[in-house]
RNA sequence: GCGCCAUUAGCUCAAUAGGCAGAGCAGCUGACUCUUAAUCAGCGGGUUCGGGGUUCGAGUCCCUGAUGGCGCACCA
């Protein structure tokens, strides 16, 4: 876009830059004599009455988000970082008439400005910095969009920026994952557990089912694979003996983004030797709990529709094949056989591929059923484990793996196992996996080798778990994945 | 990937049945020494998402492409 094609209100802005410029002011200065955060003179003036003269000189800077230009006497709202906010005066009493013309012809909303000047209260009691002198700290090309008005979904995704100018609560988002990651991490250091990185750039993935991102190394000539998943290395991990190990990056699946999926997501998982899913799960309960009072200091969270959700006390479980049996007033076990359970879907109007076997169907109908009215916190147990070839298989139920998903307002939060340590049954599954995939995808799943070789040097009965990040801040706040992700993914304008 | 809906000024949105493209905020000019989304008067600002078609005439109807939202599929 030439110069000259800009719309009205940049090419206005741009001109005054120019005219800045030509009159030997720096619309850009390296430093000014900033004295205070505008947090710092409101904390240090509370309640003063109106019209008050505190005879206290400050200089303090902020973005204009409000303008009130009067004929000797401006007013301007200014914002800093923590979105607190103060009013600035100025006054041709004050700054004289070459300052006041000044303020009132270059200044527009948005550009960041310093003000230097008394701490004072207006007449109608409004704190403020009645200015001695003002300057421009950074001048703002493009106009700001109407701060009253919703920002279109699109635009605030896009140009996230702006997003966090406009609406304080678009910046508590970042500072309440951050506060989340830390506090989570928190609560590992707290219980002995070490975090380590593992690679995202694989020859192999695996650790879950789905399609993977291929990029290629020009180094080693080789096609590489971004991670879908950390776990074949979390566990090598625990083989080596960091018996108690977490890792909290990004995971990328080259699939379907909706409202609860994003094509790279961050994931957390954790393994601990000698925990079972039982276990694992009273921690994951914890951490869940622990992450919402450091950023709510509740365990009962305000979420984004302004209802609350209760996060506190023990969580609600219940049984794949249980719940499942009381929702269809059948019974279903792991020998119900396809024919029956897909009589049952029928009779729901459930339609399921009739391709499906006994797990799939299961795990279809109870989310169906069961999944999709759960709102509590819950854990479902003991998975078909037909679908969950990479857990343990129960300790006394047959056919039943020891595998819980937590489900939090409907999606599905966390997933824990007894981990399969068997390196000649894991290699068994694994080999069947990856089968199965060459024969259905064109990603075709390979045999990690090297994950059953350190297997097969033995690994300590474990415990393990993966949480979404991203969802656990759905899940604390009620906002949608792209909200809880500062720049997720969009096609290029 | 499939279906439905949307895209108009810097931003948020209108525009009767196909008949001169508008409003609020923002911008510009002027007035105003206590405003709070300040107010008052005046002015400017448009490739109506791109391309093609129908028509005397298209923001509006048809075809096509792009982007976005929602639903379905896949998935966590």
């Amino acid at each position: 876009m030439s110069e000259d094609d800009l719309p009205e209100q940049m090419r206005v802005r741009r001109d005054k830059r120019d005219r800045i410029l030509a009159a030997g002011v720096e619309p850009y200065p390296v430093e000014v004599p900033r004295t205070h955060s505008l947090a710092e003179v409101r904390a240090g003036h509370p309640d003063l009455p109106a019209d008050t003269q505190t005879g206290e000189q400050v200089g303090v800077t902020g973005r204009v988000m409000f303008l009130r230009n009067t004929g000797k006497l401006c007013f301007a709202t200014l914002r800093e970082g923590d979105g607190t906010e103060l009013q600035a005066m100025l006054s041709l009493a004050k700054v004289g008439e070459e300052a006041l013309g000044a303020w009132k012809a270059d200044v527009d909303l948005g550009d960041h400005v310093f003000v230097q000047g008394e701490v004072i209260t207006s007449k109608r009691g409004e704190l403020s910095v009645l200015a001695d002198s003002w300057q421009l700290t950074a001048k703002s090309l493009r106009p700001l969009p109407v701060a009253h008005k919703e920002l279109s979904e699109e635009t605030r995704v896009r140009q996230r920026y702006v997003d966090l100018i406009l609406r304080p609560k678009a910046r508590d988002v970042v500072r309440t994952r951050a506060t989340v990651l830390r506090a989570l991490r928190d609560s590992f250091h707290r219980r002995g557990f070490t975090e380590v990185e593992t690679p995202m750039l694989q020859t192999l993935h695996g650790g879950a089912s789905a399609r993977p991102f291929v990029t290629h190394s020009n180094a080693f000539d080789l096609d590489l694979y971004l991670r879908i998943a950390p776990e074949l290395y979390l566990k090598r991990c625990v083989v080596g003996g960091i018996e108690k190990v977490f890792e909290v990056n990004r995971n990328f699946r080259n699939e379907g983004s909706d409202s609860s999926h994003s094509p790279e997501f961050a994931m957390l998982e954790y393994y601990e030797a000698y925990a079972t899913y039982d276990t694992i799960g009273v921690f994951t309960r914890e951490l869940v709990q622990e992450a919402a009072e450091a950023a709510f200091g509740s365990q009962v969270v305000t979420l984004a529709d302004g209802t609350e959700y209760d996060l506190s006390g023990e969580w609600t479980a219940m049984t794949m094949y249980g719940s499942l049996s009381d929702a269809l007033g059948e019974e279903v076990t792991p020998e119900t056989t396809v024919e029956k359970l897909r009589s049952f879907a029928q009779a729901r109007g459930l339609e399921t591929d009739p391709k499906l076997g006994h797990g799939k169907l299961v795990e279809e109908l109870w989310e169906y059923l069961v999944g999709d009215h759960l709102h509590a916190p819950t854990f479902v147990r003991d998975f078909p484990v037909e679908t969950s070839p990479l857990t343990r298989q129960h300790r006394t139920q047959d056919g039943v793996a020891e595998k819980w998903d937590l489900y939090v307002r409907g999606f599905e939060l966390a997933t824990g196992y007894s981990e399969l340590v068997d390196p000649v049954i894991e290699r068994e599954r694994l080999t069947e996996q990856a089968r199965l995939a060459a024969k259905g995808d064109s990603e075709a799943m390979r045999l990690d080798e090297d994950f059953l070789r350190a297997l097969e040097y033995g690994m300590p009965p474990t415990g393990g778990a993966g949480m979404g990040v991203d969802r656990l801040l759905m899940a604390l706040t009620g906002l949608g994945i792209r909200e809880t992700i500062l720049f997720p993914l969009v096609r290029p304008e």
